[in-house]
RNA sequence: GUAGAUAUAGCUCAGCUGGUUAGAGCGUCGGAUUGUGAUUCCGAAGGUCGUGGGUUCGAGCCCCAUUAUUUACCCCA
């Protein structure tokens, strides 16, 4: 006999979670459709030439294949074989597991550029597969819930983000959380006010770690990659601006316009975004920006400031992001991200469609499960769905019950027959085990009579009610 | 890919410097209660100690290998 096994990274989830599960999900889909986002599903499998090329090399190594079906090495040939995996890999397997829903929904998009209504906005909830090393709240398979926006570029999408990211985790009763939000323009405009020395990825890279390894952490590793000292300095006076999120941009404007940063332009913005701050803002596209999504917010009621965090340390791994960017913490809980998201100008370009500008953010379902129970914040916690059991004894009175069992479903009453006439007292016990508030006594004297006794579970108290009454009784309450 | 930890009953874990027949709690099953759960009492079943070698008179314990799980790094949700 083999032990049971399953495959590393992946999960069973018993009544009780999945009781849990759908409970997230159903918090995520109310907040996603209240916001105008209409369902989308995309294949589990999505052809290699989708994925591949689309999260950089390590997430290429990341991807899982699947074996091309029949004789799937009909075409390999020695040489393949001799030069490696890579010669080998196109002529095994042509299609992969999906590894997250925004690139599925990019080729969505271009697929069906012709029938669809711009802005598109989608919301999609299903599994991802990484083959990742799994460890604290990292899978192989998990689910992502995004929301996208396609064809606008209004700010208005990623103040909503905002919104929805707030009204989701008060919902699911997560109210220490931190919504992290910066501007890869801002990015941008600091490493130009470096001088624009070194690599620009490897500077995001390094700051991105500065709450993790510190400042000593990243100078060491600035200092590494060839940025010198006093770049360094000037680097640290930039990241480093203190005060509210409005206080925050003026720093960095001034910062700005000190190191000569040329100003990078600016997009359309609402007419009286500006009123109280003065001109130069606008001459920077980040900060610009990241004014119009607070002013939005304010407009729109948003009142958690305390929890919006502008941090110009926030740079995020996917290169494809090109304005606002997002993250969200949950304090008090070792646990990465539960969300992000940010705009990328060119999502659908490499299938064909350029220029369409698009905006979304995720939701790590597993990610909040994890944080969920951490903090004891669970609510939802049943076994069964089933709310009243009938108990029997024998063959008649079993046939007898189910009269009763029908009424009670179509009452609306979830409800089940105890299969075997066992002892009455490994009735009951299920009835506990398995959270079940009621229990009707469904015995041969019971039968005679035509009166039942009903318990509720919970405190104990036995009623006596004639049969034709105890649907109406039970409905009542 | 790098580094560490763990593997003993269905589950969570004890098991001393290596020493006779490997333990507990929970769970399961039976009984006290032949028609009443959760509480109480009594009893029972259940383990080739991850796998394969080695050292030793003797290995759950020490050594080597291997597999699985897990944590951190990288990266990410």
């Amino acid at each position: 006999m083999q032990k049971p096994s399953i495959p590393k990274g992946t999960r069973d989830f018993g009544p009780a979670q999945v009781a849990r599960r759908q409970h997230i999900f159903n918090v995520i889909r109310r907040t996603f459709e209240s916001f105008g986002f209409a369902p989308l599903e995309t294949p589990t499998l999505e052809n290699l030439s989708v994925l591949t090329g689309k999260y950089g090399d390590e997430g290429d190594q990341l991807l899982f294949k699947v074996l091309n079906s029949g004789d799937f090495a009909k075409d390999v040939t020695a040489d393949d074989l001799a030069t490696g995996s890579k010669a080998l890999l196109p002529k095994v397997a042509e299609k992969g597991l999906r590894y997250d829903l925004t690139v599925p929904f990019a080729r969505y998009v271009a697929m069906n550029r012709g029938t669809l209504t711009f802005p598109f906005k989608r919301y999609q909830m299903q599994p991802v597969w990484r083959a990742d090393r799994p460890q604290r709240g990292r899978y192989r398979e998990f689910y992502q819930c995004d929301a996208d926006v396609v064809g606008t570029d209004s700010l208005l999408c990623e103040a909503e983000i905002v919104l929805m990211m707030a009204q989701v985790l008060g919902g699911l009763g997560l109210h220490d959380f931190t919504i992290k939000i910066n501007h890869r323009g801002v990015l941008r405009n600091i490493y130009q006010a470096l001088g624009g020395e070194g690599r620009e990825t490897d500077l995001f890279v390094a700051i991105d770690k500065l709450d993790k390894i510190g400042r000593d952490g990243v100078t060491k590793e600035l200092l590494e990659r060839g940025f010198s000292e006093p770049t360094i300095e000037t680097l640290f006076a930039l990241l480093t601006v203190e005060g509210t999120y409005e206080e925050k941009l003026q720093r960095l404007l001034a910062g700005f316009v000190t190191a000569g940063v040329e100003p990078d332009g600016v997009r359309p913005t609402t007419p009286d975004v500006d009123a109280d701050s003065p001109e130069p803002l606008a001459n920077y596209r980040g900060l610009t920006e990241l004014a119009e999504v607070r002013d939005l917010l304010t407009a729109s009621g948003f009142r958690q400031f305390d929890r919006l965090d502008f941090d110009p340390t926030l740079a995020r791994g996917l290169s494809y992001y090109t304005g606002c960017i997002f993250e969200v913490k949950i304090n008090n809980v070792q646990m990465g991200s539960v969300s992000g998201g940010g705009r990328y100008d060119n999502l659908t370009g490499s299938f064909g469609l350029p220029g369409v500008s698009g905006v979304g953010f995720s939701f790590g379902v597993d990610r909040l499960y994890d944080c969920l129970e951490a903090l004891d914040l669970f609510t939802v916690t049943g076994e069964t769905p089933t709310r009243c059991l009938l108990t029997h004894f024998d063959v008649a009175s079993g046939r007898a019950a189910l009269p009763l069992l029908a009424q009670l479903r179509a009452a609306g009453i979830p409800s089940e027959l105890y299969p075997d006439a066992s002892k009455l007292q490994k009735q009951f016990k299920y009835a506990d085990a398995k959270g079940i508030p009621l229990v009707i006594i469904m015995g041969p004297e019971e039968v005679a009579t035509g009166v039942v006794k009903v318990k509720i579970m919970q405190t104990g108290v036995e009623r006596v009610l004639p049969l034709g009454e105890v649907v109406a009784a039970l409905t009542a309450e």
